[in-house]
DNA sequence: TGTGTATAATAACAGGTGTTATATAACAAC
DNA sequence: GTTGTTATATAACACCTGTTATTATACACA
């Protein structure tokens, strides 16, 4: 009876990240969207109900992307798992800028923070260094800081850092930690 | 002959950096700084040619209160110079979110970047640390790395830190890279 | 006390949004 | 084929921008 549809929800939301990813959140809107689509904007308010409830998918699907950067960094092995989670989120910084801003460098107000990713991760920690997990916690903190600031540099094209000079920033940063956390008890 | 002006360039700079505070700078237009002065949006452009012009001189506005941390907080000098200047810049991204974001985390595609003022950080950390210049500018662009990490964080409400709590964190990352380029001969 | 002029207030224009009303057309069932 | 349903296209509405014409007005000077 009706004429199939020419939309799938996943199809705009694909040609809504890929906006995204080349000219930032920004941009996105109920015409550019369709224009890229070939359609007019119909389509799109009868998949999605409002813009809001289509840019909260394309925040899902940014998300989805990110992850995929961190199982494909994770299983390459190329880094100790740790180090290349650290590494993913920087390399996912560098290429794909506006998903990493959108995702990582927004404003948080009333969002609710959970922490026990960050908890795994000290505990990762604890036992690949053999320390007490309240020292794992502060080094783990440290790092996140660190790997945030590089990333967020990347992002915003604050400073560029090849793969390299990012591994061995890291490496020191980790290695100086490291000393600093076993040896606290002397200072 | 005519009647008094209203407003002056800097009366409407000075709203429109309240504005840009409290509400951010996505929120800056004519109107909404035209029923905060009080008046009608044509003294605006007849003190600016555009609201692009007027931006401009909030931009430079927001880096002047900028540099009012600084100054505020290494005369004060409750940490040694090199400190205060990192602890600085992070209660700036506290306090004022909405001025960081606008001037340490815009996107900076195509803008010079200057590094002669980390340069003369670097010298600093050199004479202070008593290091050749060139583990003096790695150090420095650690710290860096790691200060921007810190006050992104508090600018977007990632995380919120107390200021013991900061300082604690720059001081262990300070010694364990510290640590690490003083004993880097023997890694 | 008038008067001219710069200034501001009002209102309008030209885009650009999200969203929706209306009309058109495709397609499956008869 | 005809028909009914429904997705789409078209066009419009309401609102928000920057910006500008037009009108009104305050005030130093004559």
């Amino acid at each position: 009876m009706p004429p199939k549809k020419k939309l799938t929800r996943e199809t705009i939301v694909n040609a809504a990240l890929a906006l995204v990813k080349e000219r930032g959140a920004d941009y996105l809107n109920a015409r550019e969207l369709a224009g890229r689509l070939g359609t007019s904007t119909q389509p799109i308010f009868s998949q999605f109900a409002t813009m809001q409830e289509l840019k909260a998918a394309v925040l899902d699907a940014a998300y989805e992307c990110y992850l995929a950067y961190q199982k494909e960094d994770i299983e390459k092995g190329n880094y100790p798992p740790y180090k290349a989670s650290g590494m993913s989120y920087i390399r996912f910084a560098g290429e794909e800028k506006e998903l990493f801003k959108l995702l990582f460098m927004r404003s948080r107000r009333n969002e609710t923070y959970s922490p026990s990713e960050a908890d795994d991760m000290a505990t990762m920690v604890a036992e690949m260094m053999a320390i007490p997990l309240d020292k794992a916690r502060r080094f783990h903190l440290s790092m996140w800081i660190f790997v945030h600031g590089v990333a967020t540099m990347l992002a915003t094209d604050y400073i560029t850092f090849s793969e390299e000079t990012v591994s061995s920033l890291i490496t020191d940063t980790f290695q100086g930690l490291k000393r600093q956390y076993d040896t606290e008890e002397l200072t």
